[in-house]
DNA sequence: TAATAAACGAGACGGTACGTCTAGTCTTCCG
DNA sequence: CGGAAGACTAGACGTACCGTCTCGTTTATTA
């Protein structure tokens, strides 16, 4: 079905101003980026932006949106292991990217802006959660983790770590850091 | 000995400065903070406060340090998992304090300021870092710790929860999350 | 037929912001005059005024401007004395009104900034002194002036004394400055 | 008699003041000189400079004072026209250097000093006035000029014509306009 | 010769204004 | 008649100087 991109609807320039948008995050960080900025370099009256986003954190959201892949179905091979490791790997493999970049800066800017975290959470995080948990739940169904630890305790464990070296350390992550952070928290969830 | 409140002097109106920094970043969030706001509240000229700090990070910064509690040795009873969640329990304390929430936003500020995010892994991370690893290494030379795994690594997975939950969630702490943090991580960095 | 105010449009509130710089200019003198000042006794941003003048002391030459009393047509009655006399008599009053304030405190300003001292020059000094010349040429074809002095030379004569006075000696004039003298330096361009 | 260059004797570099003081006022104008930009030439603390002279204005004019020829005894030949011209020439010819930019600036900034331009005239113009005065007043007595005139009109019809040229034209002086200024202007004073 | 006081350099301080930049709103005018 | 263009009020930015105020340090008497 063809439809919008988003209910709504948008403005025509749409995809040159998330373009734009994004360019510029990666370029000179949320806080350098400005609506005059998006707006001269589009070629697009502010009045423009303001009409379908309320910040510039939005549409730098949107940007980051559109670009974060989104493989909505969770692996299941039947080892919760090696499902969690090849999604954690693809997750890191991104993180690496400019788009970890600008994830990051989008949530520092989240910090501040809680429109901005609850969309963050609710498009970005929600979904991908969601998936995890489902496979996590199976997992515990089928005995391959302790029933005692809730889903999401499970789920804090494993991507606390990235959080942690994405935000606090600031540095690339190691080539195996998906596949020890999975075997060593789920081995501690083995019923 | 009539020694200075601290080496390197510092502007008269220290304290003050740091006070309204500190509140105004509670109050309103970092990037609501301005150096205007700090010199009007404490009366104090905008030069003074460029002449001691580059930026209204490095402010807030310094306030934070003065407020976060610097335990400088990690407790030692002979169970590292009672030690660990000692301390982490009071890590989790005060990230649920007002104090979490500033240490919340200068980390988010840290993201587009890399000074800031220098001085504070250097200031605030690092010598609690090395605090611990200091404990995890002595744990992996009573055998209480698997040898085969690095201490940061030990360190990543034991804090990347909190930071995970602090930036990502947003919400409180449950009250034996560091207890079950603990046990959980060197459960499977048993030997 | 909807014309503009002048052609160039202009700021919206122009009118305000020139009676404010005109009023602070006689009260505090042009150097306590400030863009600050204005934009703030107005209710305008710094930037309108920046977009449409470069500094305080063109704000205040265009309220001069619009203050300062324009007959364009020199008088002519046969009797150069007489229409000289009638003219200066004209502008000694407003030198001794406070648009000579003004007009003192704008050509001093114009000692240190050549923009302004061009302007001032261009659309003050120069129509008014066009306008003198064109009646001293006549004056000279007529025979009542000597061809063998340049009207500038004579012009010179006859107004250099003004600005000694508002200036130098920085004294009210007396009632018949104006006729005295004209009647003296006339006397000596006499054929 | 050794006495002082003026009682209150003065600061250590006084002249290392006024050297510095002068310089920058020919160079960059006197709203572009200041204070700080004096003391850091001369290596002399502000305090040193706000304990000799209440503004950078009385210190350019102290500066201006000690650069001004002061040929204190107005030359008499006999011939009042010849006397004058002399000494209205060395007058011309030093506006026409440096000195008279200093002297056109300071006269400016007197626009907007009082206690400025009391000095000035004081110092300057008062001395020199007086010293005119004394040959215009000779002139009448031996019959060379008018007594219908007051002294004053004389020297003001005499001398006005010069600061025309100094501050509303800003133009050099051609080489004869002493001689063409004083024998028109005596012409129209005689007897 | 020692003390004492003044002038000094240095520069921090509370302020004001600068000229620029961006926010978010409002208006004009063109396609 | 929707959007580009951009003017508008508002206010923070970081800098430059203002004039005042300590700080030690010379420098020059006066005791």
């Amino acid at each position: 079905m063809g439809q919008d991109k988003r209910s709504g609807a948008g403005p025509r320039s749409r995809d040159r101003i998330l373009d734009a948008a994004y360019r510029q995050t990666l370029e000179k960080g949320l806080d350098k980026l400005t609506m005059e900025g998006i707006a001269a370099e589009v070629g697009v009256g502010k009045q423009t932006l303001y009409r379908w986003w309320p910040s510039k954190g939005m549409i730098a959201l949107d940007a980051l949106v559109e670009r974060l892949s989104s493989s909505q179905t969770f692996p299941y091979s039947g080892d919760v292991a090696a499902d969690v490791t090849r999604q954690m790997s693809a997750v890191v493999s991104q993180l690496d990217s400019p788009v970890g970049t600008a994830l990051r800066r989008i949530l520092a800017a989240a910090q501040e802006d809680p429109a901005l975290a609850d969309r963050f959470r609710r498009e970005l995080i929600g979904p991908r959660v969601d998936s995890l948990r489902g496979r996590i739940v199976r997992a515990v169904d089928e005995g391959q983790i302790d029933a005692a630890y809730s889903p999401d305790f499970v789920i804090r464990q494993l991507y606390g770590p990235l959080y942690y070296q994405l935000l606090v350390r600031q540095e690339p992550f190691a080539p195996d850091d998906a596949e020890r952070i999975v075997s060593s928290v789920l081995r501690s969830f083995r019923p």
